[in-house]
DNA sequence: GATGAATGAGCCTTCATTCAT
DNA sequence: TATGAATGAAGGCTCATTCAT
């Protein structure tokens, strides 16, 4: 590793610490540059500023864990409606986990961009992954409604919450430190729980989709 | 209204539209006392520091909204165990609506302390409410267990991010500017959501404790 | 005791207070009145300012400490040559008790004026009596020169330290909460090692002056 | 000198004048920039804040004034008893003129340890020395009975005054600005009216230790 | 006689950022 | 590539003092 590459390494890790424990806004260039062991020359040598060093940090898992989700999502809607019957509930399941699995794997980052976000342009993460949600959301109701299972009408404000309190119960895994092979049981769980909700209200018996 | 309150009702006018746009830790005395159109040395006659000015605005509301929840449970506790069966859940929507009620009464003071309590003693005010119904729960399910609904065992965890995800939901409809009576039938919506998520977790069947 | 005489009596009491512990300009106004409990605007009544009220507690005493110590010198000079000879050390010693008397009467007011006068026209009152001081040992001086006791000379600037050391000396007592019957010893023991120090510098035997 | 030495230096000029003129607390950080030319940003680049400020300018000198007279003092205490009875007043003598010499090659700071030190851990120089004073003495007080000269037992509180007021006589010395060469004088003639102060007080004739 | 709200300058300190070297 | 000194605005907070009531 190059110099200029270590320099630029321990810079990263004494940033993830401080916007780890302080947030963005709280978090000090001035400390995280001594905590570097360099200068704050040499930090802005490598990143043009603050917003840019935590970008730096998180934005790449921000868009990666975006990107996994949607990548669920086609995955049910590349079935066919039988598939979609049996195994859209696994699918989803399976999706789940991989998040779950991909945040344990950048625990530090997310648990930033859960509660130390306030003041970038990643502080809606859950609104972003709940909009994406609500799209094939309203894809599958359509769908369903198709295959004869006239659920009721649901406000869109209704499902915005339903569905960013299901995220908000994902990411409190994280930010709650659980450990992961508990936090996987729980996700399974949230799941079912969350899918238990959308059938009752949704109006649709509950064997007919969700069997365990 | 004397010229004190008046003094006194400026600040609080622009400390709250202050602490709303930049939360607790972002926000500046120095521009709330501009905003007011007083001195900084008016602001601090008034109260004793930041922290001071900011529970004056929240801390009372804060305080009700704990206060409201646990009359719910209460009200619940003090029935008979038929009247359980039969209300329990009407019970928890008429707490549930009358917490929102409350909140929209106060929008601007649950927006700050949903979003901009940071560094605060009010930064957790879903775990704080989350704890108290954990211990509802558990009273619930103990109660369950007693009418032979031998329900699945829960982790402890997963009970948590499921209360808290739920309660997430319902701050959600303030911080997103539902309209009132929209977020009404909104919250009865969450309400029996969750609750089908916890008859099928407990392996309740549905009918028998939650008809509506 | 009048409502007005009351409220001066309790700023007077909370100022004392104050300016003992944080000396004058570390008091603050502000304690003080509500130590007293009484508005600023009372205070701003009873005294101009500050300044003034510092004055009220301690210039008093200043200024009779200062008197004091003046008569115990007119006593000596108002004496017959025969009697200075033997009286001069007795009529020392009483006035320096005098003094310490007076200063343990109002202990609180001479620790105020020995350490947290600065900033303050009564911030050198060892200054002050040390120069009264010179001047009446000069004139002791030039008598004992009449009497052929031809001591040697002495520096204006050693005789000052050596007469402001004696009463840093002797202000040490109150500043060092020594008891009054002990402090009592102490002065003389003060005195005669002082006055010793003299009888060796002026070259005058031990035996002709001071025989205790 | 480099541009940094520059800054830094007129920085120290000016706090040392501010020091000089206000004191520790009095002085303001703010006039100390302006007065050296450089911004506050700049201050506390070289100085992590006051009280840092503050010691850099007096601390080392405070370690090394202690160090001084405690040197003189285990000169003594290495001497034979015969060496005791012939040298010790000398060695006292020219220890006391090496602290004096010190002081006066930077009588700027030792006027800010005079004069502006209260609040800060060196406001209490004079008692520092005096205490280590007190220790010295009393070894040399043991050491004369023993060598038969049953002197006069003496209050500690007694000796803790006397002792510190030749300290203060000494800094005064100082404070006063007084001439180096006049002060080496006076410094003389305290000491030896000191001693005699000593020798009284111990009942120990004058002629049998120090004859000058 | 007394209230107490208001003033406005001042305090020490921290910040993200720049730039000559 | 990196240094590190410098910037200048802003932060929360305290102060002695004034004045309408």
């Amino acid at each position: 590793m190059s110099k200029e590459e270590k320099s630029r390494e321990k810079i990263l890790m004494a940033a993830r610490k401080e916007f780890l424990e302080k947030g963005f806004s709280g978090a000090s260039l001035r400390r995280i540059s001594k905590e570097a062991g360099v200068t704050t020359g040499s930090l802005y040598w490598h990143f043009k500023n603050k917003e840019e060093l935590f970008e730096f940090i998180v934005g790449g898992h921000y868009d990666h864990i975006i990107k996994l989700y949607e990548e669920g999502v086609n995955r049910v809607f590349g079935m066919t409606p039988e598939e979609q019957k049996l195994f859209t509930g696994d699918v989803g399941k399976a999706c789940m986990l991989e998040m779950l699995e991909y945040m344990y794997q950048y625990k530090t980052e997310f648990k930033i961009l859960i509660d130390g976000a306030a003041g970038t342009r990643y502080e809606n993460m859950i609104q972003q992954l709940t909009e994406a949600e609500i799209h094939a959301t309203q894809r599958f109701i359509r769908h369903m409604r198709k295959l004869d299972f006239e659920g009721r009408r649901i406000r869109p404000e209704l499902e915005h919450i339903l569905v960013s309190s299901m995220f908000s119960g994902m990411l409190e895994l994280i930010s709650h430190d659980i450990p992961f092979e508990t936090a996987g049981e729980c996700a399974i769980g949230l799941h079912d729980y969350h899918n238990a909700g959308w059938m009752h209200l949704l109006n649709i018996p509950d064997k007919d989709i969700q069997a365990d």
